[in-house]
DNA sequence: TTGTAAGCGTTATCAA
DNA sequence: TTGATAACGCTTACAA
């Protein structure tokens, strides 16, 4: 069997060698029921002996049908792929596509997010998106809503009637800190990432009720807003222990914020949990191995990935479905990162 | 303007609103010189007013190209998504990607991966591919040797005649070693990931050809891979520093790998660097937060994603060009995990 | 159970 | 400088 190179077998080659029309290959090809056992044989012997693969552009001509999943991050390049909660989630998007023989393309174009995405939609690249990252006013959000595309957005969006999936960041905000109170703290900080994500605002709302709720004063210098990478959280809990009234907790709105965090105390002098609790979000790997193992809301990232990604595969299958709100409850993992609030020493010493 | 919902304008549509055929339109599309500054500009009028894009599909098919890299993972889906390395590599295969107007189309198709290979480049749904990690033995690797598609290789790869971008592993792992041995230690050992793979099997070289060199013995007891990540860091120091006579310094061929030995040293009560020195490889963000911030080995990992996409796009461009082989350079980050070997109380007690 | 033939939206080859 | 027209490889009425 000698196979030309660079040269693929078409629908007519099987159909020529099978003997049969390109139609009957076409049904097999699609799974039709009522072709002949014996025809069924030929055309699988064709298929083989000629390595047949269907063109995918041929296909999608015709059906307008790409089997491809557009993945579109809505934040800066260095901060989807830097950060272990979007792989994650990526990892949940990947296995679920891959199991419905999609494929997925990727996407974190930045500032050019909407030219990309008015391709991918109108050029019938893909078959659907899933949206990474919600910010507070985000215009692909519009533009998706506007085409009618099969969309569903990882995170609170910022508009109605577009599916989404997202955690209870309120409720697990509202419960980490509730811990931290519950331990004896009483000057608890909350450093987070950049504050036009829908995300920062939720967990930021949880920590304003539990505090509100324990009667606890919520100060502005308390809080803390950089970006969601480690030396963010370096950086801010540097500045926090080194203001005149220190926080004894720090509730931090990310793993990588978190660990950040603890090395920041680490190089201050402050031991972790006796003299600062922290917790973190999302329970990345590192989160087990920093020092001490921090305490943390797991978020069920990849679970994240595969609900987004299922929601979209119903979407597509049935366009006209409603939209779908789910959300991933959280739960905190203790582990040594947090213990009892220490004695006022501060207030002895002055 | 009214838009049909869910109809897109085609080429002829522009055609017509724009008084010209289609074949004008195309060209203005492609570029081509020649078309007279009127017509383009009603062309221009007409595209815009539609909202028009070109049907990839369509185009496809008569092109018989699609603007999209393959990237494909050759390893585990969570050994993938979990180890910050890749996410670099990924993260310079986007940018470039991107800057030269091709998507990524993304797979971690575990075994999969050849099947899915052959319909990516049967059914011409990529025009190049981006193979990461690279197993001693690929079947991957010879199908697309076979169909001489354009492809390039993220490390060395098991045959010869295809294009790789690598680090120089063998002479950094044997630097990184000989770090440790100008430190005064003697008593190394080596924890790496899947021994199958390339990158491990050249860590090791190095390791070994530094050990040879300053007359030090290579114990196979001192030699123990698992899998490139942190837990398998962790297990497999505390094995080390757990038995008979344990190791006063650690290669690590990764850093999460060591990130986890150092939590193990940690909980065994080693001290890090008095009583035990570790140097990683990667040097990924976690490194500078890890505690002790842990010297490793820089091997540009974005750089990588850089190089192996360029490469791509350049046989792509020209099919005929040459095999490439480019090589990373790497260089040690110095930091605090690594120190002067401690005196060696172990014989004294003895 | 199978086949004929008409598209799908582009680009490419001629020709004008 | 522009335009007909024939592919590209598939799916899908409609027919048989």
């Amino acid at each position: 069997m000698v196979e030309k190179l660079g040269t693929q077998a078409t629908i007519k080659d099987v159909a020529r060698r099978a003997s049969v029309s390109t139609t009957t290959v076409s049904r097999y090809l699609n799974g039709f029921a009522g072709i002949k056992p014996d025809t069924k044989e030929r055309i699988a012997e064709a298929i083989g002996a000629l390595n047949y693969r269907t063109n995918i552009a041929a296909r999608g001509l015709v059906t307008k049908t790409t089997r491809i999943l557009g993945v579109m991050a809505l934040t800066d390049v260095d901060d989807f792929f830097n950060n272990a909660f979007f792989m994650h989630v990526l990892k949940g998007i990947s296995r679920t596509a891959a199991a419905a023989r999609y494929d997925v393309l990727l996407s974190t174009a930045g500032g050019d997010a909407e030219e990309i995405l008015a391709d991918w939609i109108h050029g019938r690249r893909i078959d659907g998106i899933v949206l990474l990252r919600s910010r507070v006013n985000e215009p692909a959000m519009q533009l998706i809503q506007r085409e009618r595309f099969p969309a569903v957005v990882l995170g609170r969006p910022c508009v109605n009637e577009v599916s989404y999936v997202d955690n209870n960041n309120v409720t697990a905000a509202y419960t980490a800190t509730k811990h931290l109170i519950d331990l004896g703290h009483e000057r608890i900080a909350f450093i987070g990432g950049a504050p036009d994500l829908a995300v920062t605002e939720d967990r930021l709302l949880g920590y304003r009720q539990a505090l509100a709720q324990a009667s606890l004063p919520v100060s502005d210098a308390y809080i803390l807003l950089g970006q969601y990478e480690w030396q963010s959280g370096y950086n801010l809990c540097s500045t926090l222990l080194q203001s005149s009234v220190p926080p004894t907790a720090l509730v931090a709105s990310d793993d990588g914020i978190a660990i950040g965090a603890l090395q920041a105390a680490h190089d201050l002098g402050w031991i972790v949990p006796e003299n600062l609790s922290v917790i973190g979000f999302n329970d990345i790997p590192a989160s087990e191995f920093s020092i001490p193992p921090l305490t943390t809301v797991e978020v069920h990232m990849e679970q994240l990935g595969t609900a987004v990604a299922e929601v979209l595969l119903q979407k597509i299958a049935n366009p006209e479905r409603a939209v779908q709100r789910v959300i991933v409850k959280t739960r905190i993992i203790l582990r040594s990162s947090t213990g009892r609030a220490p004695a006022p020493v501060l207030t002895e010493r002055s």
